[in-house]
DNA sequence: TATTGTTATACTCTATAACTATA
DNA sequence: TATAGTTATAGAGTATAACAATA
């Protein structure tokens, strides 16, 4: 059993982990123009293809009012369109252009080679333990959040 | 040698990780009456004492401009003030108040709490394990960071 | 002349509420 | 009546630039 102290140590090392982690993807999202939540938008469409605003807020867990905002400036900047459509005439489509898709796969080729750098040199064991350990820790993490998450009403359609 | 794909499955439950866990701990801190930024900007003052602003903008790496903002907001709503520099009269100090030192106690036993938690019942073969690999992938990310940051504080040579 | 903290301005992300057009 | 997306308004965090008071 892990004492008090080393856990505190390993919980303090997550989150200095997760700060660096985050601020390294900001900072290659920004060279790339673009920010956290337009990034999370642009991935929706990646992995469902066009979606309405709508579709949109509740992947994003947002507000149909800030997804205006952020197709707004996506459309601004040359990541996706908006069409017309062709059922619901109250609704619009949102799409990558190609400039949004290209950008898209080069985000996730980044996220493979950050990998690949991340656990570089790292030997087999070590990384057995890591990930074994990583495993539980967010399988407690999920359990905690849904204990403190007095029902959200709906399924989650997680996808 | 870990493949590619584990690789990627690890880094991503990293980030699942760090999501869960800053929510998580953004929840707890609305429930005191505080923000992220707030909570920092009280977390230095707990640690370090009174602080100028300017200290504090250095110490949060932000602006001056920021910390009068967030300032103002802790002021407002009684978690620190601001007095007077003793010595220098363009300085104003702000310390925590009685209130923003228990709160911040508070948060400090949160924190415990919240690392008991997310190992509990964790075999300590498999913290050990994880402990191991986690700083393994610590060191490799500040390696990364420090490489691609160039230099802050110092003369940069050139470029 | 340099520093401290401010006002002024602006951008991003977020929210609710009221409204329009459509279903 | 209900839904999709907008305008209006607001608040939080962030930034630069210009400026006052002080060093």
């Amino acid at each position: 059993m892990p004492s008090p102290d080393e856990r505190v140590a390993a919980l303090d090392q997550i989150l200095e982990l997760a700060v660096l982690v985050n601020a390294d993807m900001a900072a290659g999202l920004a060279e790339r123009g673009l920010t956290e939540a337009r990034t999370h938008l642009v991935w929706v469409l990646r992995q469902q293809g066009p979606c309405t605003q709508r579709d949109l807020a509740t992947a994003l867990r947002v507000s149909p009012r800030n997804v205006t905002g952020l197709v707004d400036a996506l459309v601004a900047t040359g990541f996706v369109t908006r069409q017309p459509h062709p059922t619901d005439r109250r609704a619009t489509l949102v799409q990558l252009t190609d400039h949004g898709a290209t950008v898209a796969a080069a985000l996730d080729a980044d996220h493979q080679e950050f990998a690949r750098l991340l656990f570089a040199d790292m030997p087999g064991t070590t990384f057995a333990g890591f990930t074994d350990g990583l495993g539980a820790v967010l399988d407690r993490m999920r359990g905690l959040v849904a204990e403190s998450r007095p029902r959200p009403e709906e399924e989650p359609a997680d996808a």
